[in-house]
DNA sequence: TATAGTAGGTACCTAGAGGAAAGTGACTAT
DNA sequence: ATAGTCACTTTCCTCTAGGTACCTACTATA
């Protein structure tokens, strides 16, 4: 990560955060896997790792784990380990995690409304002449 | 995708987007550069070329056209060509893409309210015993 | 004895996104 | 004659996220 995130200088509007305010919150939440891991625990609620890694299933788990350990770490999602043998994990969506749900509504929301358009907007751009 | 099989397992969410309904949505609004992008031609107008790499400033001209390509394909901003010279071209949000402000203004809501939240708990995992 | 199951860790490698820098075309101002 | 402007385009190069494959300890079960 960029670590050098908080150094707020008031006129520089050069760096993207000040261009956009929504940029730190679109990094934590909206990264690569994150959305689906956050998703899956909000809708199945608490789960061990091979449930979230058969039902996202296109992820690795060298890579589920990294999210994870990231998502734990910004506090959107608390890990339960169990010393037993076989070892037990379980993961499960933060309070602050369940925070997002209206969010993920929302956008659940203008998926529905609008991604039709969105595919007929490229159908009309690919088939337009080019210019 | 999979489509070769007529067996449909009640558990057969496999690819990402069935296990997460708003994949798709998140990589059309929020892959990379796409929000300051938005953001900017939001929240100041219709904007030429230059004015948008300046105002974005880490963003080399090569990116910016791609995803201002991207965005203009899929409908959410507008490119206008001037033919004159020297070249004058200006981009405005379209229609589609405005009906996102809600929802960028939901998620600066969020990052208002619990952005130091994530900031905390991120301390809390740095300083905590790595048993 | 061998195998399966759990929750990862580690080493290595590749693809592709993105950055740097220079070029382009048509015209204007000096 | 030369430089400058705009909106890119092109070429080359780097860097890293992510994938593949294999490894760990431990026990129950066959």
């Amino acid at each position: 990560m960029t670590a050098e995130t908080t150094t707020r200088s008031p006129a520089a509007s050069a760096d993207p955060e000040s261009a956009c305010p929504i940029a730190p919150v679109v990094d934590i939440v909206f990264s690569r896997w994150t959305t689906p891991i956050l998703w899956t625990l909000n809708a199945h609620g608490r789960q061990r790792f091979v449930e979230l890694q058969r039902r996202i299933a296109t992820i690795t788990p060298k890579v589920l784990t990294q999210r994870l350990r990231q998502l734990e770490r910004d506090g959107l999602i608390v890990r339960t380990y169990h010393p037993e043998v076989p070892p037990r994990v379980e993961y499960e969506i933060s309070e602050l995690g369940r925070s997002l749900a209206p969010l993920f509504a929302h956008l659940a929301e203008w998926s529905a409304t609008n991604l039709d358009k969105v595919d007929r907007a490229r159908q009309e751009y690919d088939t337009a002449s080019p210019i």
